[in-house]
RNA sequence: GCGCCCGUAGCUCAGUCGGAUAGAGCACUGGUUUCCUAAACCAGGGGUCGCAGGUUCGAAUCCUGCCGGGCGUACCA
């Protein structure tokens, strides 16, 4: 590389006021739906969902600035088996409602307490069935011959729900736990539930099954379940309220208009087995019916099954993201689709795919990408979980993080008024558990560590964002010294590089489009990382060995023109495309 | 059993469509503040790239086998 070249790029970057940095976008733009996040509806965000977002999130951004049109679709788990569990967690409530005692939130406790006590659990277990029994009873009525349950309880509660969605909030989540605690409890205890089938005829189900029952019985699609449906939609706005607040808090692009979930596609899902039976595609087999794509085999070496309607009726996630590829091949007019989930779900995603092409429905170029990543770990080598062996609550280690960093803060900076350490708090505690995500490989497990992530040396968001202070610094004093920045940059004709430590930094100033290139190609955003942290570190050598303000007049503006694309990339790469903030003081 | 991922310094990891003495960070040792933020910088030690073959002028990288770990493998997502 000469000298010249060198000088000529970093002046075109520094003259470019499309604020690109030189960077030019791509002559082909494609649609591109990012299907990423999705998390539960009643379920709270959990680490679990924490990867995809920020991952997915990163991957719009970095398609965007290339010149694509990027459709976020937040794909919710809004339907499926879910549903029957919050409707379930609804009845629960009224009978709670009805006793004037909130035992789901006792019981709850009991459950896992109990979990490796295999008799008292047994117990415990049978005493909530009884009480259900006899709730349900209670709660049915025969009139003319027609059998009807909810009329009395149920039905009335649920009216009252729909009118005060305020007094529900809090209480979806525990319940919901509850029954999901309660199905994994009774599994093998050969407990049964007396229920009614879609004919509304008494009938006695295993009592683990229950909720999958409701949810068959709602997907088949019964008229009179219209008040289920209004108390789930309730459920929904108020999960979607709690993620939302968790994505501007995570800067994660993700809004309202994003989320396209399971249930908008419910009413495809009929039809889409429907075309696959034509196409000869699906078959029945052990009472589900499912799709054979060729090359998967099972445990015996027999063809493995894509399944896309269980045996009870009910449709799942297999049949809901076809349903959702159609719909973003005919209606988004997909050239692409990325779904960033876990690594766990390869094997459902290569059989979606493969199904999709058997089926015809994939135009050759149309490319699907599926973006995995690894579990976040513990310290302990074990996922990341509380020391009860729950999900860690995203909100709690949001909370968790910018705490942590409030106190570096503190003892680093106590000068600083209360309004700027929170800031910075904010700013280095969310960026730091970004980061740490972002500059680990997205393909491998990660190790979770606060004390890491937080730490001012090494490749984390705290060192990047502290370089940035520093530019940011110098421009401070420089303003208060009476040099005019924009005018000697403005001026700028010839650099005079010298210094090691300058031509070190100039030269991979104008690699930066580059690394985004090799990020972008690649959905790695630890390409990313790995470019700014190299940048920062440059600088800060730079930094140490020459000195801008004091410079002479021949070298002054060069070491401001360093300074300033340095700040400009860096603000570039962390805001725009990993949107973690920067601050100017820290 | 089969499939996918992983195995690189004491620790955490980059580098994997072949290219020169294999790179960071942490930890460890020593040094640097009359000068723009020391949350920093500089210097140093430390690796048979899991093992064994093969392809190649050349392999951490590609192929085969083995060992070790993780995940998945019919009605959860």
């Amino acid at each position: 590389m000469t000298d010249a070249f060198l000088q000529q790029r970093l002046l075109d970057i520094n003259s470019d006021l499309a604020e690109r940095l030189g960077i030019e976008k791509t002559d082909n733009p494609e649609n591109i739906v990012v299907d990423f996040s999705g998390p539960n509806i009643a379920k709270q965000m959990h680490v679990g969902h924490l990867r995809s977002t920020i991952i997915g999130d990163c991957i719009c951004r970095m398609f965007e600035f290339a010149g694509h049109n990027v459709i976020r679709q937040n794909h919710i788990g809004d339907w499926g088996t879910q549903f029957g569990r919050v409707i379930l967690g609804f009845w629960h409530l009224c009978m709670a409602d009805k006793h004037g005692n909130p035992y789901y939130l006792s019981e709850l406790e009991k459950l896992k307490e109990y979990a490796k006590d295999k008799e008292r659990l047994e117990e415990l277990c049978c005493k909530i069935r009884d009480r259900h029994e006899q709730d349900y009873l209670a709660d049915v009525y025969e009139e003319h011959g027609e059998y009807g349950d909810g009329k009395r309880h149920f039905g009335p509660f649920l009216a009252k729900v729909a009118s005060e969605e305020h007094d529900i909030r809090e209480k979806i989540q525990p319940v919901y736990q509850f029954v999901s605690t309660l199905e994994d409890s009774v599994a093998g205890m050969g407990l049964s539930i007396p229920t009614r089938n879609s004919q509304k005829e008494p009938i006695s189900i295993p009592y683990e099954s229950l909720s999958r029952h409701i949810t068959a019985m709602l997907q088949r699609g019964g008229h009179e379940d219209v008040q289920e449906r209004e108390a789930w939609k309730i459920a929904k706005h108020d999960t979607l309220e709690q993620c939302q607040k968790i994505y501007d808090l995570l800067k994660v692009t993700l809004t309202e208009k994003d989320v396209r979930g399971e249930s908008e596609y419910k009413d495809d899902l009929p039809g889409i087995v429907e075309d696959l039976k034509k196409l000869g595609l699906a078959k029945e087999s052990e009472g589900a019916t499912c799709v054979f794509p060729e090359g998967f085999l099972g445990k015996e070496g027999d063809p493995l099954p894509f399944i896309i309607r269980k045996s009870d009726g009910a449709f799942l996630y297999a049949t809901t993201d076809l349903a959702a590829m159609k719909y973003r091949i005919g209606e988004l007019k997909a050239d692409r689709i990325i779904y960033v989930t876990d690594a766990r779900q390869q094997l459902h995603f290569k059989m979606l795919f493969a199904t999709a092409k058997m089926a015809g429905w994939l135009d050759d170029d149309i490319e699907l990408c599926h973006v995995t990543f690894g579990t976040m770990m513990g310290t302990d080598g074990r996922p990341f979980k509380t020391r009860s062996g729950e999900n860690v609550k995203l909100a709690d280690l949001l909370t968790e993080a910018v705490e942590q960093a409030k106190r570096v803060v503190e003892e680093k900076n106590a000068e600083l008024s209360d309004e700027q350490k929170q800031e910075i708090a904010k700013a280095v505690g969310i960026g730091a558990v970004k980061y740490a995500d972002f500059s680990n490989n997205r393909t491998t497990d990660y190790v979770f560590s606060f004390d890491k992530m937080l730490a001012m040396e090494g490749n984390t968001a705290p060192y990047m964002q502290y370089a940035y202070a520093r530019v940011k610094s110098i421009e401070r004093k420089a303003v208060s010294k009476g040099i005019d920045i924009a005018a000697e940059l403005a001026g700028i004709k010839k650099l005079s590089i010298t210094e090691g430590a300058e031509s070190d930094l100039a030269k991979h100033l104008i690699r930066y489009g580059e690394a985004i290139r090799l990020a972008r190609a690649d959905c790695k955003p630890n390409c990313l990382t790995a470019y700014l942290f190299d940048l920062a570190q440059k600088f800060s050598s730079f930094y140490n060995a020459c000195p801008v303000l004091i410079a002479g007049e021949d070298k002054r503006p060069t070491r401001l023109l360093l300074c300033d694309l340095t700040a400009r990339t860096m603000k570039h790469g962390l805001n725009e495309l990993l949107g973690i903030e920067t601050v100017e003081q820290m």
